[in-house]
DNA sequence: TTGAAAGCGCTACCAT
DNA sequence: ATGGTAGCGCTTTCAA
């Protein structure tokens, strides 16, 4: 690889004029400019991203943070973020937590010895001290106070999903509330729960402990076996959704005739689902594109007046709830 | 940002101390050594990547070059890396390509540009000149002629998925021929198409432009349309083929009864299909595991034995494809 | 066993 | 309009 001495022997100047070419600052005489121009190009010159960094004390990089790639909701995500930091000139240093703390503060830790400009978390510990730091953050899907974050409006979202659900005739609903730690999880929780104390239907709540799906398969045996009566189930998101799709068409149940399922997030496969999942839109292209604007807006330190996004939820109506008579 | 200047003070020692007890080089002696470690934790010293970098001229960081981690093979592909190079203390520095050659090419000169230490590239152009290089590379998914390369054995696939849709009775098959320019896609293709023809069944080829779910869509209504009789489909991967499943329930097929359906990939969701997708195999996860393998060796100058690995393809048996009678 | 100093490739200041 | 040079934080000779 060239270096910016080497430019500047080619181009008969000195390593002080290559630099003002390449950032275009200062006083360069434009037959100067286009001899190391072309030195550049004969060198194919590129600027060492490493020592740029080195001197301005910071890279073009922004660090990000997700529980899991492999989870189907987060790819969305990323891709927002990806896209956005991209089209700015700036690139992803990526890692997977598994919601693990010690894993998750190593990556911040890397990420900073790195010197990335920024970084946009997936986290359960927002308050945590390793967020508390001299590099901007956005949070991300979840969120605390008035830090700087991107989440949709989950408790709106349990409402809705109640609210649905009553509306299309459920009147034996279960709610299966998520993971206790995972704060979405627990407002959609709250928001379905407000609606459905307030209703006058009769509801039962039933614990998942995970999102994974062979957890949420248990959850869906034991819940048809507990409320065999059941005619209408909140799940706490998509993948949980999908196992009580499988373990009603088992033990033979119509949907959404007998009972009606609602999920939670919109992931891509809910539509490819037999029958397609009804569901609660979370944006999560858009959440991740937002908050990538949020960051680098943060990087240039240009005014936030919006560091808080809370992003709407939509009902997406499919085949799992049955359609309103009157409309 | 604590430096290592701010710990030489503290310790009472040079900078160059403090460098060896950090990366436990030549002497020390051992009451140096824990005045110079209690400096570092007193003043939560860490060091600073980018000057590391800059000086070794090579970074910690790996690049990985994806086509889109929205699509539901690569999260399992990219997590393997992930996971492998993490534990051997690299960092991952990501970017979506969308098959498309330019951006491909920006991403590997930034990557370039950052001095990562190797790169792993998923790619339609492993000849390219951009990977004719000083930096270690490694082709995942897709190869060519022996440069390091880590993909699944597509001809065998394609040849299995014939093979067993033949032994499960179709005898009007119908073969989807994925993209033209990936080059998986024309392997699993050819495949199956060698042992169609000395079958002895009826079968027809059509192509599908791309792995898009409405494009596939598109494909299996048309399919549908020119051939009503079909009674086994191999489609090019598992969402062309969950597009098969939605339009033959569309229009009233049984499935595995009238037509059988096989797909290609194995992506997570294709057992919460419904029916779930009989399939062929990729060990995506396994296959980016071994990528990073072969990286690490590279980039540790370890030699490689084996820099082209061929992964084995499996049949997974599930409901779109009828039980064999003898078992 | 330790320290001084050069230098990785770049930018920015100060001269001229 | 251009060049010289210090210095970003680190590692690695070389000397002591």
């Amino acid at each position: 690889m060239a270096t910016i001495k080497d430019v500047a022997k080619a181009a008969k100047v000195s390593v002080a004029t290559v630099s003002r070419v390449l950032n275009d600052t200062g006083y360069v005489h434009s037959d100067t400019k286009s001899r190391v121009t072309q030195a550049m190009q004969e060198l194919n010159y590129f600027p060492n991203e490493v020592a740029r960094s080195l001197f301005k004390r910071e890279s073009r990089l922004v660090g990000l943070i997700l529980p899991d790639i492999t989870n189907p909701f987060f790819p969305q995500l990323a891709r927002g973020v990806e896209d956005e930091i991209h089209a700015n000139g700036f690139r992803l240093l990526f890692g997977n937590s598994d919601e693990d703390r010690e894993k998750e503060l190593a990556y911040l830790q890397t990420f900073k010895q790195n010197q990335v400009v920024g970084v946009i978390a997936v986290t359960n510990e927002p308050e945590s001290d390793m967020y508390k730091d001299d590099i901007p953050v956005v949070f991300l899907d979840r969120t605390v106070s008035n830090a700087p974050s991107v989440f949709a409006d989950a408790t709106t979202g349990g409402k809705i999903a109640a609210m649905e659900l009553i509306k299309r005739g459920s009147r034996q609903v279960t709610l299966l509330k998520g993971p206790a730690h995972l704060q979405t999880a627990q407002q959609r929780f709250r928001g379905a729960l407000d609606v459905l104390t307030e209703s006058g239907v009769d509801f039962h709540v039933m614990s998942t402990a995970s999102f994974s799906f062979q957890e949420a398969r248990k959850s869906a045996t034991a819940l048809f076996q507990l409320y065999p009566e059941t005619d209408g189930i909140i799940a706490s998101n998509d993948i949980v959704a999908t196992a009580v799709i499988h373990e009603a068409l088992r033990i033979g149940k119509t949907i959404p005739q007998e009972v009606q399922i609602i999920g939670f997030d919109d992931i891509p496969q809910s539509e490819l689902l037999f029958p397609p999942l009804s569901t609660i839109r979370q944006p999560a292209y858009d959440m991740g594109q937002e908050a990538a604007k949020l960051i680098i807006k943060a990087i240039q330190k240009q005014p936030i007046h919006q560091p808080v996004i809370q992003m709407p939820v939509s009902f997406i109506e499919r085949e799992t709830t049955r359609k309103v008579e009157s409309q």
